[in-house]
DNA sequence: ATAATAAGTTAGATTAGACTAACAAATTTA
DNA sequence: TAAATTTGTTAGTCTAATCTAACTTATTAT
């Protein structure tokens, strides 16, 4: 079994590692706002029991042993936020701190519970992919809202960033998943977009909010 | 704020200290399967803390504060076990050891959530009162089915032993809370109890079970 | 009342997980 | 390519929470 600050280390790695299924010792330092020398020595200690490839000097990777159960906790972190979402009535702005710390819990039937009660969802509510229970996760093909032209028409699928501060943000402009948007012009300097959906026929996102919001082309 | 294991130390405390407010250093010791001199230092953690009134060779007893403390553990772990049966769909037996690892999340909304969807329960699934928000909470006038006599006409209220296995030997003769029973005879040299309820008109109850039965008199 | 037993404490060791200070390697910049 | 910067490691310290061994105090039994 592994220790709650082993859990947290393995979390950070995979969710660091999306594309090259790297990530430096500095980065996961500055992730988990734990200072580098314990991060190495941490990466030691995962490399004896089999979670983490580790050599000197050279970027971290999870080994399959060490993925599974990373994808194990993700996947208890967002059963959980879904539950929350679904089940308990709390908004999505809300779920993250209290998902971060039932990530923890150790019970595979209380999680099992909660998929049951949920029906097997896919997807958590920021739009990320619940792994499966063998560790599976797969992304679909999102653009992010700031790659894309004026005219075109999108279906707002995920956020990237799950901060309340941006999701209250979201809610204040009455943003959810599934909303259909058109694009109506991009300012070129600045590179903030001028959109219209449902009732709201003209709302500007900065450039900031655009690259934290993934979308569908409808 | 208190540690995992401070929790776990107040909690244990308040359990034991039912009638006179005192417990001895080596129950606690036993009861949380540590050491005594491990429970020793921390007693003087917690009475720095101002949690435990803490003298040498005494017996401990916890402030105030502690009461209030420990209390909040034991509403989190009770609203717990009541959310886990009566919105989640475990049984009564499955419930002890998930509300073990919940009752020390950090997220008051949480459990105001919990205590809302269940409509402010007062009992948990074992029939043991969930303290309020002020740590006040009280047992009702109840007695062990083994003090009873035979003749007498009794509800099922309450269970002291809430393990899984004893729980389980409940479910296997159809013993639930607010059930009513009759006590047919007491063999008087084990204290063996004969008792009828619903279909089954006879079934043998040993000293044993009757004593971590809490029942009212009819 | 004293000896035996049980309960409690002190002292010292251990492990996990964090830190800082100092140094070393790798990368970037001039 | 050499200097400056960034990244990573080593060495040593600290605290929380556990332990064992040895000792002390309190309780129980003869």
């Amino acid at each position: 079994m592994n220790s709650l600050a082993e859990e947290n280390y393995l979390k950070a790695l995979l969710n660091l590692s999306n594309d090259k299924g790297e990530v430096n010792v500095n980065e996961l330092s500055k992730r988990l706002e734990i200072k580098m020398p314990t991060v190495t020595s941490m990466m030691k200690r995962l490399s004896a029991k089999k979670l983490v490839h580790y050599e000197s000097y050279k970027p971290l990777r999870l080994t399959e042993k060490g993925k599974k159960e990373a994808a194990a906790i993700i996947r208890k972190h967002r059963l959980t936020e879904m539950f929350l979402v679904e089940k308990m009535g709390f908004g999505w702005e809300q779920v993250h701190d209290i998902a971060e710390q039932i990530e923890h819990i150790q019970s595979p039937e209380f999680f099992a519970k909660m998929d049951e009660l949920l029906g097997f969802p896919k997807l958590d509510p920021h739009g990320s992919p619940i792994p499966d229970k063998n560790g599976k996760m797969v992304w679909k093909e999102y653009s992010k809202l700031s790659e894309c032209k004026a005219g075109d028409t999108i279906k707002l699928s995920a956020v990237i960033n799950t901060s309340a501060e941006f999701l209250k943000f979201l809610n204040s402009r009455e943003l959810s998943l599934g909303l259909k948007l058109k694009i109506k012009s991009v300012e070129p300097f600045d590179n903030t977009m001028v959109v219209s959906y449902g009732k709201r026929l003209s709302e500007t996102l900065s450039h900031t909010v655009c690259e934290r919001l993934l979308v569908e082309k409808v």
